[in-house]
This record gives structure tokens, C-alpha cells and sequence, in this order.
DNA sequence: GTAGGGTTAG
């Protein structure tokens, strides 16, 4: 029978269902809980799988499990230690789901690297009417689409966002901006990020770091001076990413203003600066600081060791790096499964190809199953090495279907030595993949034109043009004071050009004199004598050397980059100049350093 | 309780 309240007092209101009805009372028992979740976040930071387990068990025993936030911290617990299933299972124990139960389960499957199942667990909650999608699980699923590179998924969660206002949310809005640029996005990212109401230095950190991987580095570099211009409080992650942008576009004298602006700012020892600086130090071609960086920093942790492998590695000191991988597998490091592109990175610059098949069969011992990127650069370590029929047989025997990355390593290793039947015979399969990168394009086009199907060639060719996409030009640049000076093969553009063509052709007098001769098989296009000559005498890494030479005093080493691969003739070419100049030339194209110095190269004229 | 990371090939 239905009473009116006010006939008789209130009762005290019963605990709530989620609640445990155990013979704790209410203050005791949110004291313990809040105990529970430090413990828990103490056992994941310490990694302690058996004390996290005790603890899982004394929960259940003890009902404390039923609470959302010490189920968030079981979730969590076990998602960081990788095991996702056992986190599953904690869900569906769970009888009363919050959002916070929600959002733990999907980011914990993002975390682990299961996107899809991240998105089952999103459509389960979409079916239960009572649960929104709030601003705690909107991040979780928009982590899910970028680690899926699902922009379609993104595009639909983001219209949810906007739909219920939660877009406005700077975490959610963080989440989208990462997402788009995941998805290669960037306009869309970049959209997103300047219409949002409030941003706070995740969202810049996150829109600087999508510039920086998809090359554009001058975006990157405006976006972090308005941060600072903002006053935005910018931390390690910014600077990480700041200073990779240095390592890609070679800005050496920058990378140094931003390792002394993170000294003054405290942001040095921390991990991810420390492996951002290792690697662009190497990349600018300057190898003494990037080991002496690695050597200051105390707690050396496994992206630092990676990093410092490849360094090694790109400087042709391929026994550093075994040595490095001593060294840390003795101090308790395990390797992951970028320590072992390193190596075969390694092995592979080097022609190790005993040493190679060695590590790779290895990896198994560590738990590592090589992926796609493995079976690539043991298609480069073969390719390289002329072992171009062995390649092809572990191509065939890949458990996934070849990547763009696999073919171009084959590709590669087929002009290298000029097996050209063998480069065309796979030429249509390459297309079979879709839509390729203009890079590889041009190495199949290349592949016809060296064996002497100029027609198909140039059909390769057009359909690229037909896209609307363009070879990447070739281009060497050189730094000079606050200045980076770039040449194209054969330009005029520079205000010391006539120096400079001069130069190269007092230098073309010398080298000859000292016994070189022109290689023209390295132009692939079908045209006279004289062309040929012309446009090999003038390739870009020459105009930057003329003018470095021009210019520079006579002590200060060389440091040329250049973004394609140095041409076997210019490479012949730049020893005799470093012969005939006492100078030391030092070039970086897209694959490697060159080290020239007295008539001799580092790379020992394997690259 | 939720969002951002190091490495390679061409």
C-alpha cells in the first residue's frame, strides 16, 4: 500500500546495491578500498605479477572487487602486464558495469594492441541504453580506431562526440586530434585541434607529434614555438618530438639549442628525451654526441639501447652493436622486437650474412615472432648480399602477405646488382598491393628501364603521374651558420652558383688526373651520351660539396644530406675528392652515413 | 578512472 512520506520518518537510506552488505561499516570500509587501489598501483608500476595476484584474491574474498574503481585497477593491473584476457575475465566477473568498468576494458584491449575487440566491447555498451558514452570511454575507443587506423570507425565515434557534446571535453578532443593523425589525416587533425574550446599540452604535444611523423617538420616546428609563445608548460613528450623533428630535417645546430633549452628545463635524464637526442645526433651525422649523451645518462632503458644500436648501425660500427647487445641482455634488459631491427639493420649495412640468419632464427628464443618488417630487412640482408633467389624464397614462405617495405628491400637489392630480369618478373605482383608509394613506383619503372623496357617504363611512370602523384625529388642541402642551403641536380638557383660550377669543374680536372672515370650505367633513362654525362656530373650531393668547399674553412668536416640514395658514380667520385681535397665528407642519404675520408669510404662500398 | 611516445626500409 502506497504511504505518503511524510507519515513517517525517514529510514536511513539503504547502502547501495553495487556495495558489498557485509559486516564492514562505511568508513572502514572506503578507507580499505582506497588502500586496495594504492596497492594495485604500486604492483602495476613495479610490474609484480604475484603480489597483484594475492592482493586480486583477497578482493574477491573480501567483495571489494564489486567496487567500479578497485575493478578499474584489477583491469588495469592485468592490461599492463599484457595479459588482456585475464583482465576480460575480471569484466565479465563484474556484475554492476560504470562507465569507469567500460572505459578500463577498451583501453586495456587498445593498450594490448587488440583494437577490434576494443570495438566489440564498444558495441556491447552501445546496446545497453543506460550507458553513455561519456568523456572517460570516448578517449578508449578513439585510441582503438587510431592504433586500427580505422578512420571510418574514428569518423563515426567523432560524430557521437559532437552529437552528445562531449567533444568539447579537451580529453576527448585530444583523443580525435590523435586519431586523424594516426589515420594520415593531418587537415583533419589539425581542424579538429584549432576549433577546440580548451587544449592543454597533450593536445599540442599530440598535434606537434603528427606533424613530425608524417615529415612535416616546419608545421611541427611553427606549432611548437606558438606553443611556447602560449606559455604553455611543453614537457618531455613535446620535446621528444621537437627533437626527432631536428634528427629527420638534419637541423644540427637546432637539435643543439633544444638539448641545452631541456637541460636548463630539467627534462633531461627522463627517457624519452634521452633516446630523441641519441637519435638525432646520429642522424645529423654527428655520432661522437649521440654516444656521449647515451654514455651521461644513468638509467639506461631498452628505447635508449635501441636507439644506440642504430646509431652504431648507421655509422657502419656493426661491432658496437653486438657489443651493445651484450651489454644489455647482461644487465637484464630484454630485447624487444625493434632491438632486433637494429640488429639486422646492422647486419644487413654490413653484409653479415651468417650473422643476420643467426638473430633472426634467435628472436624465437626471446618470444618474438618476426613480423613483417623482420622478413624485410632479411630481404635487404640477402638482397644486399646478392642472395636475390634466397630472398625471393623467403618471400614466398612468409606467413603474411608482403608489404610494400618487403618488395622495395627486393627491388632494391635487384638494382644493386643489376638483376633486372629477376626485378621486372616481380614487378606486377608489387602493383597487386594497390596504391604504392611513389618511392617504390619508381623503383619498379626503374626495374623495366634497366632491363630495357623503356615502353613499360614509362607506362609505370604515367600512372603515377596519372594519380597525381610525384617522385620525391632529389635533394642534397648542406648547414651553414643559421642557414640550410639546398641544390637540385643540375640548378642554378644558388647566388654562388657560377663558384660553385666552377669549382666542380676544377675538381672533375683533378679527380680524373687521380684516375676516375665516369660510370653512366646508373641513369636509368634512355638518353644520349651527352645527357647522360650532364646530368650525373651534376647531381645535388655534388653541387652541396662544391659548396661547402667553396665556403667552409679547411679544417671543418663536410656534413652533406641528401634524401634518395647516393648514385655508385658519385659515390666513386666524392672518395677521389676527399682524396684530392684532404678533406673529411661525410654524407647521409636516405639509407646510411658515408664516411669519406682519404680516398676511402666507412661503408666499405657495401650500401 | 580517460588522451600523446622511442626504431627500420625505400
Amino acid at each position: 500500500m502506497l504511504r505518503l512520506s511524510h507519515e513517517e520518518p525517514l529510514s536511513q537510506p539503504p547502502l547501495p546495491q553495487k556495495y558489498p552488505q557485509n559486516s564492514l561499516n562505511q568508513l572502514s570500509f572506503e578507507s580499505n578500498y582506497r588502500i586496495i587501489c594504492n596497492h594495485f598501483l604500486e604492483f602495476t608500476r613495479g610490474r609484480n605479477l604475484l603480489k597483484g595476484q594475492s592482493l586480486h584474491a583477497y578482493v574477491v574474498k573480501s567483495g571489494l572487487h564489486l567496487i567500479p574503481l578497485v575493478c578499474h585497477h584489477l583491469i588495469n593491473f592485468y592490461s599492463k602486464l599484457q595479459l588482456p584476457y585475464s583482465s576480460e575475465r575480471i569484466f565479465h566477473e563484474t556484475q554492476f558495469k560504470s562507465s569507469t568498468t567500460w572505459s578500463s576494458i577498451i583501453s586495456c584491449f587498445a593498450q594490448n594492441e587488440l583494437p577490434f575487440h576494443g570495438f566489440e566491447y564498444f558495441k556491447l555498451m552501445r546496446r545497453n541504453d543506460e550507458m553513455i558514452p561519456d568523456d572517460y570511454v570516448l578517449p578508449c575507443v578513439m585510441k582503438a580506431c587510431g592504433m586500427s587506423n580505422d578512420q571510418f570507425m574514428g569518423k563515426s565515434v567523432h560524430c557521437l562526440a559532437m552529437k552528445t557534446g562531449f567533444d568539447a571535453h579537451v580529453f576527448v578532443g585530444s583523443s580525435v586530434v590523435d586519431m586523424y593523425a594516426k589515420c594520415g589525416s593531418l587537415g583533419d587533425a589539425r581542424k579538429v585541434f584549432s576549433e577546440m574550446p580548451e587544449r592543454n599540452v597533450v593536445s599540442w604535444s599530440t598535434m606537434i607529434y603528427g606533424y613530425a611523423q608524417t615529415g612535416e617538420d616546419g608545421e611541427a616546428l611553427r606549432l611548437f614555438k606558438a606553443a611556447l609563445w602560449e606559455g604553455l608548460d611543453v614537457n618531455d613528450f613535446t620535446f621528444s618530438s621537437v627533437i626527432r623533428v631536428c634528427g629527420n630535417s638534419t637541423w644540427y645546430a637546432l637539435g643543439k639549442q633544444m638539448h641545452s633549452l631541456c637541460l636548463k628545463m630539467y627534462y633531461y635524464e627522463t627517457s624519452f628525451v634521452g633516446s630523441a637526442l641519441i637519435s638525432m645526433y646520429s642522424k645529423c651525422g654527428v655520432i661522437e654526441d649521440a654516444s656521449r649523451v647515451f654514455n651521461e645518462v644513468s638509467d639506461i632503458n631498452l628505447g635508449m639501447w635501441n636507439a644506440m644500436m642504430i646509431a652504431w648501425a648507421q655509422h657502419a660500427h656493426t661491432r658496437m652493436v653486438f657489443e651493445l647487445l651484450e651489454k644489455m641482455v647482461n644487465k637484464g634488459t630484454k630485447p624487444n622486437f625493434i632491438t632486433f631491427l637494429c640488429i639486422l639493420y646492422a647486419c644487413s649495412h654490413a653484409g653479415l650474412v651468417k650473422e643476420g640468419k643467426h638473430y633472426f632464427a634467435k628472436m624465437k628464443d626471446y618470444g618474438i615472432e618476426p613480423g613483417s618488417q623482420h622478413y624485410a630487412s632479411m630481404v635487404d640482408l640477402l638482397g644486399r648480399a646478392g642472395k636475390l633467389q634466397e630472398a625471393l624464397e623467403l618471400i614466398e614462405k612468409m606467413p603474411m602477405q608482403a608489404t610494400e617495405a618487403v618488395w622495395g628491400a627486393f627491388l632494391t637489392g635487384c638494382r644493386i646488382h643489376r638483376n633486372t630480369e629477376l626485378a621486372s618478373s616481380v614487378a606486377d605482383r608489387v602493383f597487386e598491393l594497390g596504391h604504392v608509394s611513389p618511392g617504390l613506383h619508381m623503383l619498379v619503372s626503374n626495374a623495366y628501364a634497366a632491363s630495357g623496357m623503356f615502353q613499360e617504363a614509362a607506362r609505370a611512370r604515367k600512372m603515377l603521374r596519372d594519380r597525381g602523384q610525384k617522385k620525391e625529388p632529389g635533394l642534397s642541402w648542406v648547414e651553414e651558420g643559421n642557414r640550410v642551403h639546398t641544390f637540385a641536380a643540375g640548378e642554378r638557383r644558388h647566388e654562388l652558383s657560377s663558384e660553385i660550377y666552377r669549382k666542380l669543374e676544377e675538381l672533375e680536372k683533378e679527380v680524373e688526373h687521380a684516375g676516375y672515370v665516369m660510370d653512366t650505367t646508373h641513369v636509368l633513362r634512355e638518353v644520349g651520351v651527352e645527357e647522360k654525362n650532364e646530368s650525373i656530373r651534376y647531381h645535388s650531393e655534388r653541387l652541396a660539396i662544391a659548396f661547402a668547399l667553396v665556403t667552409f674553412p679547411p679544417e671543418r668536416p663536410i656534413r652533406v644530406m641528401k634524401n634518395l640514395r647516393v648514385c655508385g658514380d658519385c659515390h666513386v667520385a666524392i672518395k677521389y675528392i676527399s682524396k684530392c681535397t684532404g678533406r673529411v665528407i661525410i654524407v647521409r642519404d636516405n639509407n646510411r652515413f658515408h664516411r669519406f675520408e682519404n680516398g676511402e669510404c666507412s661503408c666499405g662500398d657495401y650500401w
